[in-house]
DNA sequence: ATGCAGTAGTTAGAAGTTATAACGGTAATG
DNA sequence: CATTACCGTTATAACTTCTAACTACTGCAT
């Protein structure tokens, strides 16, 4: 599906995939903020402003990345969660997948949930992705039952429109969302580098929260 | 202690303070990667070059940047410990607290704790500031029997090197730990808008965290 | 095959940025 | 009072993004 259309549109997504290819690496060097159009258009043996054909400015090439990384997030978490069967190990399966793929592409994962750089953020199909993730651990959550309410779960009884149509108990909600929030404190904080200088096992604080979250639901 | 000096340097200070009141709004504005010392130099009626005389770079401002965010924080959550008597109800004080400030300033709660930019992280007074925080997160859980004990306990009590002297039962440095990663899980996000285009209150969810870390210990 | 339209690339240039260099004036100090 | 250290200035180099104007190629229809 990706390689129809006309050659001249074949070639057009060619070199914007090689100018998002370039990025990537320049991110990695620099930062979401060092990207440079004029750099990776050198890199490609033309000059600057032909670039300009392909991308209206830097905010859609950013975009576009943007829009790349969290669509591979909502991969790399729904194949974890279609891969694993046992319910019970799930969460597991799926908050590990993420770690794992946040250690490899640090700069993809705080370009989707790190700081939000003002221009660049947030294209509409994201919140597609958005809901991929969210429904992949609602699915996930709906399988266990809570061990106990809690007063969120009322609240979020009432203010559950982000759940879309999906049918979890308010507790699949409370444990989606805080399963989210966990993970995403842990490693974003380890990738931001806050626990070098700190001898202890990121990974094992890690499976804590899982399993804290774990204990949330009977076993 | 801030006056002290003769008047060159107290001009001085005078000077890299209006800078750096300028490059936080600037921030406000644009974000971190936005903030231009030219621009900050013409709002001051000088020319861009002069600025080289206070700060020897962007970076240089950045990194000072940085450390004051930070020791805002440790002062935030210091003072937020000491004043709350009760040790059952001090984690919540220090948590609302911290959220109530990163609300007003998320700029420097993201300049501290967000994604890391390349260049400026990290400056060495930083691990003063990390550790003010980290010890009074410490000093409130020691005070708290753990409820129960978990694994993690067990890494951490081997590897604790990064609590100093601090007397605090693993469990303490567990608690700790978490209770850091669970608000900054919440907090981030909020920050960040990830839950903008949702109806529940990030605050439930955030005091909903709080508690979950409460119920690891005995009440 | 011919001709035309759309696409892709080029250079030139405006308006920014960081940062250095070289030069003046000023202010505190010996 | 003279010297030294500091502060601010302009000029410049090397970047950046992005627009404008022009050229050349490619593919399609007649």
């Amino acid at each position: 599906m990706t390689e129809s259309g006309n050659p001249r549109e074949r070639y057009r997504r060619q070199v914007r995939s090689e100018v998002k290819d370039l990025a990537w690496q320049q991110i990695a060097e620099t930062g979401a903020s060092g990207i440079s159009l004029n750099a990776i258009a050198k890199k490609m043996g033309m000059s600057g402003p032909a670039l300009y054909r392909y991308f209206a400015n830097r905010d859609e090439l950013m975009t576009d990345l943007i829009g790349d990384a969290y669509r591979e997030i909502a991969d790399v978490v729904s194949t974890a969660a279609a891969a694993e069967q046992d319910p019970a190990v799930k969460p597991a399966a799926i908050a590990h997948a993420l770690r794992r793929w946040a250690l490899a592409q640090p700069h993809r994962y705080f370009l989707v949930w790190g700081t939000p750089v003002p221009g660049y953020a947030a294209p509409p199909e994201t919140v597609h992705s958005a809901r991929r993730v969210m429904t992949a651990l609602l699915d996930t959550f709906e399988r266990l039952r809570a061990s106990d309410e809690r007063p969120l779960d009322e609240h979020l009884a009432t203010h559950r429109e982000w759940a879309g149509e999906h049918p979890a108990p308010p507790s699949a909600l409370r444990r989606a969302l805080t399963f989210w929030t966990r993970m995403h404190g842990v490693i974003s904080l380890e990738l931001a580098g806050q626990f070098t200088g700190t001898s202890f096992d990121p990974e094992q604080l890690f499976a804590e929260e899982v399993a804290a979250v774990l204990r949330e639901s009977e076993r």
